[in-house]
DNA sequence: TGTATGTGCAACTGGTTGGTTTCTCAAAAT
DNA sequence: ATTTTGAGAAACCAACCAGTTGCACATACA
């Protein structure tokens, strides 16, 4: 059971219900109504979720809220820094070819 | 058949082969070589990333390179921002409420 | 021309996934 | 005390996925 962010925000159901809590924490009933699915599909996402510790829980007597752990989402922004490196100095690359055009 | 950036990108194997060729295209027998399963293996990743347009094919005879294409990368990049958007808010609190404490 | 090499494609397979229905359990409401 | 409500867990299923083996085809080389 391989279970890591990447393969997390896969799902575009979860990714939804990632941008959904990332507003205001919810209970699984209120994200259910938001989406075709069951409230059982969506139980099934939030445990998925829950598990590579992109969300948490805050039990507040029968329900439960959902809420997003913001500092999970940091992973991925650091696992795009590699490419954010290149894809920058290709600006850069394009920016001295501009300056040199400029020059002539 | 979904095939979206995220899901694409789901896979370790195919992140490990992004940020191969990240640093210089290669082609499937040279990409192959740093993993355990089989090139038709790798091939079939390679078609996945090909079809949602995050890596390209330059044809050199017999053999093809594969390019990543970084601009598609940006992406990935553009979801997160809502998500910046709220942990750099966060931060910003955090950073007015040690600037109170010092206060008092 | 015949052979070796680089590559993609098709068929098959076991494991995973997203969904449903059914069940159980605890907390609220009547 | 009984019923309603919110939620997770289990069993099941169709679809999908990542991998394999085998094959086809083009390019390079002898």
């Amino acid at each position: 059971m391989r279970r890591d962010i990447f393969q997390a925000i896969a799902d575009p159901t979860r990714r939804a219900i990632i941008a959904l809590i990332a507003v205001q924490a919810m209970t699984p009933n209120a994200i259910a109504e938001h989406f075709d699915s069951t409230r059982q599909a969506v139980s099934k996402h939030l445990k998925i979720l829950t598990e590579c510790e992109l969300i948490k829980q805050e039990h507040q007597g029968r329900e439960i809220y959902y809420q997003l752990e913001i500092e999970k989402m940091k992973e991925i922004d650091k696992w795009l820094e590699q490419f954010r490196q290149i894809w920058e100095s290709r600006f850069q690359q394009l920016d001295q070819l501009l300056a040199t055009i400029q020059k002539k």
